[in-house]
DNA sequence: TCGAGAAATGAGTCGTACACATATTGCCGA
DNA sequence: TCGGCAATATGTGTACGACTCATTTCTCGA
């Protein structure tokens, strides 16, 4: 077919800032598979969320091995395409997830403390936009949805029970993003709280008994200012919440280190 | 812009999406690997292009088997951050190159322009952001890269070669989105790039010939706004370029559906 | 009728072997 | 000495097979 002889310019000239398209393209199997199983999704008109083919019935009906068609579920799964789940199957991505592959923050260090500023930084930028849409595209059913993640978070506060407070909490910033009806904006606010969880020694939200008080009444005036459709209000509120949680949580990391 | 008949749709459509899932994150051990493996780029300080170490030293040095290591490569690499070569090993992509993607390009979902105005939303909430911070905190030799990028971009589009204004435009954004000295930031960032890439029939940057004039004096105002320390000029001023990119694309895109 | 345990299903991990592409070595002859 | 070329080494790509663990389904007995 290709009867092109790569004319290697090993020296001569620029160095050839790495090969841009050397290699007459070799394609590998997973990646010819991938694109097959994207076909077969279209020609099956699988909807977002629906069950795929088992990995075995893929391997068996595309003519190639299972290892072929794991690499090529990765790749899919990489780009938001489809969604694996242990235990249970593949299925087509729903639009949600598309920044898919939880490899952001990549070079957190769990206990630099710099980056955990960093990170609420980032969290203040996504949810204080996330907000600001949100004000002026709420649905009934997202502004409901927020009063009831903000009660739920109340109620865990005057009850003292940490979980439920935590529970609201989350679900009120991914509601608010929901709110949004931006996927992109709310995969990176999950993406930011997953971080923070997953990297803080303290926990999400630093304390309950610090500052629950002001984060309730803060998730208050969040509510409020979508609610009201006031953008830049609730922009501001949002910007607050996060800042002084971040202050929340500074003064405990120094609670921790120094008495 | 909310009056634009691409994004009409806001139609947040059903209220319980099927699975409301996780919390209990099960996470599968190629992702881990994955981030290890990026963690491991870092420390070792491999630029660009440097050989990586082989399959089969990763997963001795991570500690798992060659099958999970060559899961993780492929969600690495199906996200442009490192290649693989038949016979020679695996590299460390150069940030822009990214010719990867041209597989899909053509085959993606052709653009649901709802997504794609998304999108860009997306990518003007995390630019201007950038910008806003880099102007307080660009250093010198962030200063320098910016200006570098916006000069081959400029070069790429009076001697019309497209391939460099791409490279530069990408350069650019990138550079500025390291002045902001927010990992996360430029996290976001490059992955939004990524994925207009791919989702876009038509390229990263609508067309060279309608928008790139202006995109080239934008980009000067951006680099004079970071230099000058103007924080929200420089914000103003990417949330304009992102505008007017996302109206070029509009524009082209009404041309290839009526014209 | 219902709940608990057994079985089936399906993705995740491991190890091995070999195919195929490329890089390096080293021998040979001019 | 030098160029060319085969042998070899390195490294990704493909394929099997076995096993683990999470989830779902089925079955049977109280």
């Amino acid at each position: 077919m290709d009867g092109n002889p790569v004319l290697a310019a090993t020296g001569s000239s620029a160095p050839a800032p790495a090969d841009e398209q050397d290699t007459v393209a070799y394609r590998p199997g997973y990646e010819r598979v991938a694109e097959e199983i994207l076909r077969l999704i279209a020609e099956l008109q699988l909807q977002p969320g629906d069950r795929m083919p088992t990995e075995n019935q893929l391997a068996s009906r595309l003519g190639t091995s299972r290892t072929v068609v794991r690499e090529a579920v990765k790749i899919l799964s990489a780009i938001g395409r489809i969604r694996a789940q242990k235990g249970r199957g593949l299925f087509v991505a729903n639009d949600e997830g598309m920044l898919g592959s939880s490899l952001w923050g990549s070079f957190f260090l769990p206990t630099d403390l710099d980056h955990v500023y960093r990170l609420f930084e980032f969290r203040r930028v996504q949810e204080a936009a996330a907000s600001r849409l949100a004000a002026t595209r709420a649905t009934p059913a997202d502004l409901r949805a927020i009063e009831e993640a903000a009660e739920t978070c109340r109620e865990g506060h005057l009850t003292g029970r940490r979980e439920l407070f935590d529970r609201g909490d989350d679900d009120f910033h991914l509601s608010v993003a929901k709110a949004s009806q931006n996927p992109f904006l709310v995969d990176a606010v999950r993406e930011a709280r997953r971080l923070q969880r997953q990297s803080s020694t303290i926990g999400l939200h630093g304390t309950v008994g610090g500052h629950a008080e002001e984060a309730v009444a803060e998730h208050a005036a969040i509510y409020q200012a979508i609610k009201g459709g006031d953008a830049e209000a609730a922009a501001q509120a949002a910007t607050v919440h996060l800042d002084q949680t971040l202050e929340d949580y500074r003064r405990e990391i120094q609670r921790r280190v120094f008495g």
